[in-house]
RNA sequence: CGGGGUGUAGCGCAGUUUGGUAGCGCAUCUGGUUUGGGACCAGAGGGCCGCGGGUUCAAAUCCUGCCACCCCGACCA
């Protein structure tokens, strides 16, 4: 195997050690995923990205269902009235949220919000259907997209409307919603691991970081190139907040109403954008092989030759009878340079050349994106390596990611040295904490740094929080976020 | 919402200081030769110079208002 260039980055992309948030605007750009639209921090997901978006929903569809999900729809617009019943709810949304006023030409009675998440409109209908214990639990999930008003916008990492799932359940006692939450924080973190490559750190956030009306917060949290955290999945743990709030009540099994337990959890195409940050090189793209649109690019030579296409056409065959994600690229008014580039740059994870040399070689050449390799690979049983070939790029991007991240993670038992670090090399810092919000506010204030999450495996990494003095509470994940 | 920057052909840009026929590269189209890391030759098409007002005989260029995008901060998936 033979590294087959030493060039590292192409002339379209700003390197990313030169300019990191240049770096992801270019790659984004040249890699067709989305396209700005008319109206302000709105995005045009085109083809090429929403594949991806499709490949995420399969996966959390799929599991969703299989731990007893069903779907279904809510309306987009929520009346006002509804929005504020619950006050923790609606003080944490209102400032961003986009508003119905007329009908036509009229003037509507009361405005409407569009969704900016919709457990109260949830709740209003659950407050109707729920009679009895025996209802429970509902397990509904509903895939849409919810409006944010933005005041500063990136594509996928933070849009005025977004693209998500939100699962919305109820259940009897809290030790089931309890047990529903996190298990729904699970399914994400599989999901980052079997299909985006991408370690996650699990854990509970901070009071000051939970969401709006929330008991309880959860998240798995990843490591980024530039070492800042993307929240990538949250699961909340309600309680009785909303389902006091908007009355819902069932005949418990001591014959008394009860307000049932209630969970919500949520995820993103801001995943998208984790994708990028985590896998992407100076070349553009590398897509972890079971979310890539095109896992496999067979490029041929001479194609005008006799017998190339045709050969090009039987390899093509035969991946896809294996089930693979295949492009045959046969366009013949670029050359295979060209490809061999812009395939690079999309981050298809296997490229395939094949030319008038090989076939009389019975061979073909496979190049790897993620590690550049180049091998020659016999014609003769080349699907099920190149299909194991696929698990091994998945296998070897979650190892190098993982291998980043715990070299960019950062023991650390006092302030001063906190702040060189964060300032010099940003990254996650495992410290322990008072669990004091004061003392949490006066460190972001002083550095933008916050608090991740608690994560569920703990250490006791000392007694004392290190940034006031007072006896130690948690271990903490403290990054800058996105 | 504050500070900085940018809007000219599909993309990337020059031209704006000093007002005077709208330019370049890539891409596109036609024909031909090519094809193992961004091919070559010849020809062709493509523009409300972000949008609106103003100054002027004349505005991409000067004045003014707005809009969008990018970057850095404050707020959030």
């Amino acid at each position: 195997m033979a590294r087959e260039s030493d060039k590292d980055f192409v002339k379209d992309i700003t390197r990313m050690e030169d300019d990191f948030a240049q770096w992801y605007t270019d790659v984004i750009k040249k890699t067709d995923l989305v396209d700005y639209s008319p109206v302000k921090g709105f995005m045009v997901i085109k083809p090429y990205g929403y594949a991806l978006w499709e490949n995420i929903q399969a996966f959390l569809d799929r599991r969703f269902k299989e731990t007893g999900h069903q779907n279904c729809y809510f309306p987009l617009l929520i009346p006002e009235s509804l929005l504020n019943k619950e006050k923790e709810h609606v003080e944490g949304f209102a400032p961003e949220v986009a508003w119905v006023t007329h009908g036509g030409s009229e003037e509507l009675a009361e405005r409407l919000c569009v969704r900016p998440t919709s457990e109260t409109i949830i709740c209003s209908m659950y407050a109707k259907w729920l009679n009895s214990y025996r209802d429970l639990p509902y397990l509904y999930n509903q895939w849409c997209s919810v409006v944010r008003w933005e005041k500063a916008t990136r594509p996928f990492l933070r849009t005025s409307e977004f693209l998500w799932q939100e699962g919305h359940t109820l259940h009897e006692t809290m030790e089931q919603a309890q047990e529903e939450t996190l298990q729904m924080l699970g399914i994400y973190q599989e999901m980052a691991e079997d299909l985006l490559a991408i370690p996650m750190v699990a854990g509970r956030k901070s009071d000051r970081e939970k969401f709006a009306g929330a008991e309880a917060t959860y998240t798995i949290e990843a490591l980024m190139h530039d070492g800042k955290a993307l929240q990538s999945g949250t699961s909340h743990n309600l309680a009785q907040h909303f389902t006091k709030a908007f009355d819902i009540t069932y005949q418990g099994r001591n014959n008394v109403l009860e307000y049932p337990y209630h969970t919500s959890w949520g995820a993103s195409t801001r995943l998208i954008g984790g994708v990028i940050m985590v896998h992407g090189d100076n070349r553009g793209l590398v897509l972890p092989p079971r979310l890539a649109p095109i896992q496999v690019v067979i490029v041929p030579i001479a194609q005008k030759k006799a017998g190339v296409l045709e050969h090009a056409r039987g390899i093509e065959a035969e991946l896809k009878a294996l089930g693979l994600r295949v492009k045959l690229d046969d366009d013949d008014s670029n050359s295979p340079g060209w490809k061999f580039n812009e395939y690079e740059m999309k981050g298809v994870p296997i490229r395939i050349e094949v030319g008038p040399r090989d076939i009389e070689n019975g061979v073909v050449i496979a190049v790897r994106r993620d590690t550049h390799e180049k091998a020659s690979l016999e014609r003769e049983g080349l699907g099920s390596v190149i299909a194991a070939l696929l698990d091994t790029i998945h296998g070897d991007m979650l190892e190098r990611a993982r291998k980043n991240r715990d070299e960019k993670t950062y023991t650390i038992d006092n302030y001063e040295t906190f702040k060189t670090v964060m300032a010099e090399t940003p990254g996650f810092v495992k410290t322990m904490w008072c669990g004091d919000m004061a003392c949490e506010e006066k460190v972001k204030a002083e550095t933008g740094v916050t608090i991740r999450c608690i994560p569920f495996e703990q250490e006791q990494l000392g007694d004392t929080c290190p940034f006031c003095g007072k006896p130690a509470k948690h271990m903490v994940y403290m990054a800058k976020a996105y």
